[in-house]
DNA sequence: GCCAGGATCGTC
DNA sequence: ACGATCCTGGCA
């Protein structure tokens, strides 16, 4: 079932483990593209260094300032995009990173890292502020099962320059 | 306008 | 361990 907007009106940290075993599902014209969700960062308001919001209210970060269940894909390095998912209350900035999905099928495969997910589903900035809960060209469904799974929690990657915000343990995976 | 640096990845 | 590559934010 296509995730509802209230799915993504809470604490960030709750809705990157909630996040984990549901599907990330794409349409290109009459393909569909799906796989499982399997690692997620949380990136939790103003004070937090190692989140764009750390800035402040920017052109590129107000999709994070704004209502929950919006897309915010952004460039990184010149040649990766990273998926997020807004959360938490209107101006309140924060998102969830879509860091590892799986595609199971008759091969399966393991997108381990968020600039991967969003080469094999073809997600770039056009994406960028769209709305979720419209379920048309990219959206989440719920696992339908419950939690069979242990969540891990461990340090993000590739925030070391945010002070003592690097320390905190808001990386989430699944095995 | 200019410039440093980045929520990454593949290759060396 | 390093380079690719371009957008962003900060400063002038």
């Amino acid at each position: 079932m296509l995730l509802k907007r209230s799915f993504f009106q809470k604490s960030t940290i709750k809705v990157a483990q909630n996040l984990l075993g549901c599907f990330l599902v794409r349409r290109i014209g009459h393909r569909i593209l799906r796989g499982r969700i399997i690692e997620t960062e949380a990136y939790v308001g103003s004070n937090d260094k190692a989140s764009h919001a750390s800035h402040g209210l920017t052109p590129r970060t107000k999709i994070m300032f704004g209502e929950a269940g919006y897309f915010y894909v952004y460039l990184i390095y010149g040649m990766h995009y990273c998926l997020n998912v807004v959360t938490e209350k209107e101006d309140y900035p924060a998102a969830v990173l879509i860091r590892g999905v799986l595609v199971e099928g008759k091969n399966i495969k393991l997108l381990n890292g968020p600039g991967k997910v969003c080469k094999y589903f073809k997600i770039d900035k056009s994406l960028n502020g769209g709305d979720e809960t419209v379920g048309k060209n990219l959206w989440f469904e719920s696992s339908r099962v419950r939690k069979p799974f242990k969540i891990i929690s461990a340090k993000r990657i590739g925030v070391d320059y945010a002070g003592k915000w690097k320390y905190k343990k808001w990386r989430f995976y699944i095995c």
